[in-house]
Order: C-alpha cells, then structure tokens, then sequence
DNA sequence: ATACTACGGGG
DNA sequence: CAGTACGTAGTAT
C-alpha cells in the first residue's frame, strides 16, 4: 500500500505540538497525528561546549541539551542541540541562547517545524502520487462590476470548477437557468459558493489548482465571507482557507487539501513575454482558449441576450478547464520537485529556485551531519558584492535584424564543472592543494583531496539523472515514460540552478569566488564551442553567460540551417566530457537585437520572447505599448524597418496635433498605501491630491488612472490629473512623446540606426536603408 | 546620487 | 507563524 503524504501541519494540545501529516492511499484519505518530535536548534559556544549547556539548560522553556559531533564548513565541531517544548518559543529562545556570554552563535534556528519533521523521519512527500489517484480541481470566479472589484461591495457573481474526474460547473446567481448542460443558477451568492464548497468536499478532492487565486480569487472570497459571515471550509475535514503573507505576495493556505496556484508556478518554469492564462494555454497547447474582454464580463452579465449570457458561462467553463490543463501538465513537476527537495507542494510550489536549491542543501547536510551555515542578515546581504562576475562571459550583440537564429544553452555544463573541480565554499583555497590544484581565472582554487559537499549533492543528481534516462530508454508505456521523462528535468532544473545559488545574494551557501571561479572555467569552454562554431561556418551574434545565439547569413533553406547546427550540436557533445551537454534551446526566424541583455526574438509559432524591453506594464499608457508591439511586429514578422519607423513617426505627428484620445494616453498607478503614508510622492498622489481638492474620493487600493496635462512646471507630479477631469485634447504632448512613446520604441529602433530627432521630424535621413 | 515606489497575474 | 520575493525602472528628493 502506497501512502502518499501530500500536506502537513501541527496543531497544539496540552501545550505541546501535534503534526498532522494528511495522506491519499488506493483506500482514501487519512490525517496520521504524531505526538513527541520536539524542536530544536544549534548553539555553538565561544570556547566551552559543557559550559555553554550549563547555561542553556537554565533557560526556561529548553527541556534538554545533547552536545553532538558536527561538521561545520570543513571543521568538526562540538556544537550543543538545544531542544525545546514548542515551535512557537523558538524565536524567543535562540534569542536568549545567542546572547549568552558563553554562546558565539546559533544554528538551524530557522527551519521551521513541519520542514524539519520531514527531513528528520525520511518520509518523502508525494511517494507515489501517480498511483494513488490524486483528484484535482480548478476553480475560478467572475465578478461583474464597474471599475476595479472590490470585494466589501462587489459580490462574486459566478464561480467556474473543472477536475480530473471530468465533472465541470458553472454557478451563477442573478440570472435564470441557460441550456447548457455544466450550468447551474443558484439562489444567491452565499448559496453558490457552498455549491463549490460542497462539491470541492464530495468529489474528495486532493489538489485544488487556479490561476492568480494567491492574489484575487481567494482573497476575494475570503472578503466575501466576511460580509456574508461565511465559513469558507475548503480544506480537508472542512479546515478553513487561510491567507497568509509570502514576502509582498499573498499565499492562500488550504491544510490537507494544498491550494496550488499555476501563475507563480508557469513564471517558474516557462519563459515568455507575458503569462496572463491565455497566453500560457496558448503556449503549452498551442490552441487559443476563449477570452473575453475584462468589460464584456458586466456587460454580458447583465445583457438581457441570453446569448451573451451564454457566451460568459463559455468563457468562465474555458478558464476553469484551461486552467485544469495547466495544472494536470505541470503538477506531476512539482511533485518530483516536492520528492527531490522533501517539502510539501504548497511552500515547493511557491519557491524560487533558489530557494528550492537551498531546501535541497539543507536536507543533505542534515544527512551528512554538516551544520547549515545562518541566512545573510541584512547587513551581510547589503555587503555581498552584486557586481557582475569579471568570469562571466557576455559580447556585445551585432546589433540589428537577424534571420535564422539558433540558440544554445550552455546552463548544463555548470554542474560538471562543479563536479570536476570541486567548486564548494569549503574547499575553496584549502591549505594543501595550492601547488597542484588548476587554479581558475579567478586564480582561486579548490582542494583536490577532500570532496565538497555541493558537488557531492550534484554529482548524485546527475547519477540519478542518468539512471532515470537509462529506465526512460527501456521503458515503453507511454504514460511511464512521461513520468520518467518529468522526474529527470526535475533533476537537471536542481542542478542547473547552483551556480546562479553560488552567486544569490541571499543564499546560505553564497560564495562569490565559486560562482566566478565556475563562469571562468566555464569561459573556456564557450569560447572552445564558440571558435568550434565559427569554425563550422557559423556565425556568434550574441552570447550571455550560459547561452549564445548564432546564425548562418548566407543559407537560406531552414532544414539545412537547423541540420547543420544539429550536427555542429553532435560534434561539440562528442569532444565534450560525458555528464556534459550543449543543448539545443530553439530555432528563430527572426530576431532584433539592441544591446547586452536586450533584444527579441520570434518562433516559427509567431511567439516572441522579449528581453529588457518589457513596457506591457499598467504604468506605461497604451500609446507606448502599442506602438513597440507595432515595432517589434514589424522588424520581427515583416522584416519592415522602414515601416516600423514611419509608424513612430506617424504617432509622434497624431500625439503633437493632439488626435490621440485620453484612453490610450491614460497612466494607471495603484495608491498602495494611505495618503499619510507616503515619504515620496508619484505623479499618481500629485493627480489624488488635486481630484480630492475637488471633492473625489480615493482611499488605499485603488489604481489611479491619471493624464499628464499641460502645466508649465518641470515635475510630473504638476501635470498629473485623474482622467475624469481632463477634457480630451488637453495633454501634454511633449511629454507623451519624450517620456512615453519615444523611450519605449527607441531602446529598439536605436540598434537600427534610427535617431530620436528624426523620428521627431527634425533630423535629416541618417542610416535609412542601409539596414 | 540616492531613496522611494511601483510592476507582474486576476475581474 | 522556527520563514516576509525579485529584479528593475521611473520619478522625487
């Protein structure tokens, strides 16, 4: 029998911690309490270990001491595990621990008690997750009002609900029953969401999925349940949702039935220019899903047509079913990432990789009795050096259009390199390997004798990494082999993500010197394939760290070109050692690049990837988006820069003659916080203060939506005005052109050879047609 | 030059 | 709840 272990929590009785570890098998779900696994840390004393334990044990709250053999950095040490009643008193407790005259620090202080009842006992969540028959569902919910939603007036007005069963809903309330066969009208709001409720309970769901439910739908509701003094009892055994902050973000926290929500999940994994739902629908399953518009949503809700009510019921089934194909695509990913780093999916889910990494060093250094070095404090992580490495490799790109790009991926070499030399923070510089050791361009070196703790944890996820492609290989069912194939890029994400880890600043095991030690050496091997390449015919038009993108000008036939860069691929894997790998990450048609860290590309699927040119943000007015999307259309799908450039122009001369209408001029700025709050105030404050002068009202929450009018002054904030006031024509041009529209497209139009002044129309024709 | 504030997804 | 992102860009000061 399969237990498979997919969420934990503790609770207190009689003063004293409970987990509650919440299993699935082939029989059904099940809550195993376990009582008596204390808390406790590390203490490390100034000189005298027994003296220390005398003074720890005094301490109220601390039950025990044990003095254990630990391994710190390269050290053995003496270190004093302090062991403790309750979770809850550990802050205060290492408080007084570290204080102590006769304690120098202490350790593992932060590792909070569910993680480490995991690590500790061995269990592995999700063992067995594709046998057992996890139930999944997504939900999703519309609320048809005017302006932004806000949930103490708004009610939700229908909630969409698909899972792995195949059983799909829409409630609605407000309305009269629709001929479609998935759509229910209920009596009110309260009555449809205890529909959702009751049903998340009856189908015994196990992982409810959706898309930004962290930051609106959940919190939402929970706003909704408020007012309607509702228990919003969506977990296991009915336990209630719970909102809780991660970092800025929110984390809505379902126990025993992990809440898993896709957005921050799909940012993790996929890299596009945006990831609203469509997009990543679009881009996994290359169909597009039904969208309506954000004002469609009241309209067609309250349109007497019932076919545009229809449309609406349509559009909120397609987010909840889109939204289930996401999750049952990606979940099986994060299962093995929750296995791999021996944390449960709500809290892996939510990790960056970085933090990911660092779960998974945690847990092999408890294994191999090393000590975990402290999280930087502020101060230290102010004073680590975030400068770019002088070892990493980046060229100037050949500025311009390209046709027929192929990118490389030299991301997987990193891990050999760490391997083959040994790049750990402990080994760094050793006393004994000064004279034998290869020393890197950093002209640090690394001991040759004693094996790192890092490249021991990587060395056995490659191991594991080759023995999952040996079974990949043998195996023939179809769905075992995705299972497979889903566990082995689990392992090479890990490893792929250390050396970037070497290099965060916030990281446990940050070294600086590894992280440039690892670019150096890797240097040499990317200028090796890179002369390989030119060798080859090919030519290198950009390269950044871990990739480059080469082309080959002088062939037009794309089988030919995407052969030869196979080929070359084969030749450069042969010569390279055996765990490493130079990986083929993509074909472009077409690609434009400005500057290092600047530049788009196309796929054969018209997609774009865009680099450090991002203005799709609500603070830019549609006027700047529009027109660089119009740009980049144009260089990228119509090789056009004579178009591209003409239609600047064309919108400088429509913004100066005052044609432009406000809605495309309109900036939208949220008052994060109350008026008294602000130590600098934006342009959005300037434009509250003036409209609350006249007798409107805004409060904390509210995107602003302003135009910058014209007042002679030189700050922003002067000319600010919330679009209400403003009659249309009464813009300020100069500033829409110079501030908005000409920064977004210049960044771009400035690698073709284009100058501000000309498309001003004040220049003279410079470079035109020599690109 | 430095500090502060905002962006993302969702309706 | 033993834990509070992230990297970057525009504007104010």
């Amino acid at each position: 029998m399969i237990n498979c272990l997919i969420d934990g929590d503790y609770t207190t009785k009689d003063d004293k911690p409970v987990l509650r570890l919440f299993y699935k098998n082939e029989e059904g779900s099940y809550v195993d309490e376990i009582e008596g696994f204390k808390p406790y840390f590390f203490a490390i004393a100034k000189d005298d270990v027994q003296a220390l334990a005398d003074d720890v044990i005094k301490i109220d709250g601390i039950t025990d001491t044990e003095i254990v053999k630990k391994v710190d950095g390269n050290k053995e040490i003496d270190a004093l595990k302090v062991i403790a009643v309750h979770p809850r008193l550990i802050r205060e407790l290492r408080e007084s621990v570290r204080l102590l005259p006769t304690c120098h620090q202490v350790r593992e202080a932060d590792i909070p008690y569910v993680r480490r009842y995991i690590i500790d006992s061995g269990i592995v969540p999700f063992a067995g997750a594709e046998d057992v028959g996890l139930r999944v569902a997504a939900i999703d919910c519309e609320i048809a009002c005017v302006g932004q939603p806000d949930s103490s007036k708004d009610p939700v007005h229908m909630i969409s609900y698909a899972d792995s069963t195949g059983f799909r809903r829409v409630w609605f309330w407000g309305r009269g029953d629709v001929d479609l066969e998935y759509a229910k009208s209920c009596l009110d709001e309260r009555s449809m969401i205890e529909a959702l409720l009751k049903t998340v309970d009856e189908q015994e769901i196990n992982i409810l999925t959706g898309y930004n439910t962290d930051n609106f739908d959940f919190p939402y509701f929970e706003g909704r349940a408020e007012k309607l003094k509702m228990n919003l009892g969506f977990g296991f055994n009915n336990e209630k949702l719970r909102m809780e902050r991660r970092g800025m973000n929110m984390g809505a926290k379902i126990v025993g039935r992990p809440h898993i929500d896709m957005y921050p999940v799909c940012r993790q994994v996929f890299n596009l220019p945006r990831y609203q739902l469509e997009d990543v629908y679009e881009s996994l399953f290359g169909v597009e899903k039904l969208d309506i518009k954000v004002s469609q949503i009241r309209e067609f809700y309250n349109s007497p047509d019932i076919e545009k009510f229809k449309i609406l019921c349509e559009y909120s089934m397609a987010d909840a079913d889109g939204t289930l194909a996401i999750a049952l695509r990606m979940l099986p990913l994060m299962y093995e990432m929750s296995r791999v780093i021996r944390q449960p999916i709500y809290e892996t889910s939510r990790m960056s990789s970085g933090q990911r990494v660092e779960q998974l060093l945690i847990e092999q250094a408890n294994k191999r009795g090393l000590l975990v070095p402290n999280r930087p404090s502020d101060d230290e992580y102010g004073n680590r050096d975030d400068t770019k490495y002088e070892g990493a490799f980046v060229v100037d790109p050949q500025k311009g259009i390209h046709d027929n790009i192929i990118l490389f991926d030299f991301r997987s070499l990193y891990p050999s390199i760490i391997i083959s030399h040994n790049v750990d923070p402990a080994t760094l510089d050793c006393g004994c390997c000064s004279d034998t050791a290869e020393h890197a361009p950093n002209n640090h070196f690394f001991c040759t004798k004693e094996k790192g703790f890092i490249p021991d944890v990587i060395e056995s996820l490659l191991q594991k990494r080759v023995d999952i492609k040996k079974e990949l290989r043998e195996e023939t069912n179809k769905e075992k082999k995705s299972m497979l194939d889903v566990k082995q890029q689990a392992m090479k994400l890990l490893a792929n993500s250390m050396y970037g880890y070497y290099g965060f600043q916030r990281a446990r095991w940050y070294c600086r010197e590894c992280a440039e030690a690892i670019a150096g050496l890797g240097r040499v091997y990317i200028q090796k394939t890179i002369s390989q390449a030119e060798k080859a015919g090919f030519n290198v038009i950009y390269g950044d760290t871990d990739s480059i993108y080469i082309t080959r000008p002088e062939i037009d036939d794309v089988d030919e070109i995407i052969r030869l860069a196979k080929d070359f691929q084969k030749t450069v894997n042969e010569r390279l050692p055996e765990s490493m790998d130079l990986e083929f990450e993509g074909f472009y048609p077409r690609g434009v690049f400005i500057t290092k860290k600047r530049y788009a590309v196309i796929d054969l699927d018209g997609k774009l990837t865009i680099k450090g040119l991002e203005t799709r943000r609500r603070d830019w007015c549609t006027v700047a988006k529009d027109t660089q999307q119009k740009v980049l259309d144009a260089l990228l799908k119509d090789r056009d820069p004579q178009k591209a450039a003409q239609l600047v122009k064309d919108m400088v001369q429509d913004i100066k003659g005052g044609k432009v209408p406000l809605a495309d001029l309109a900036i939208n700025t949220q008052m994060t916080r109350d008026l008294g709050g602000y130590v600098s105030e934006g342009p959005h404050i300037a434009a509250v203060r003036k409209a609350m002068a006249e007798g409107m009202d805004f409060k904390k929450g509210d995107i602003i939506t302003y135009i910058v009018t014209k007042v002679n002054s030189s700050a922003i904030g002067d000319k600010a005005v919330v679009i209400d006031s403003v009659k249309e024509g009464e813009y300020d041009p100069d500033y829409y052109i110079n501030n908005q529209l000409l920064p977004a497209v210049m960044r771009i139009l400035e690698a073709l050879g284009y100058q501000e002044d000309e498309m001003k129309g004040l220049g003279r024709q410079t470079t035109l047609g020599s690109w």
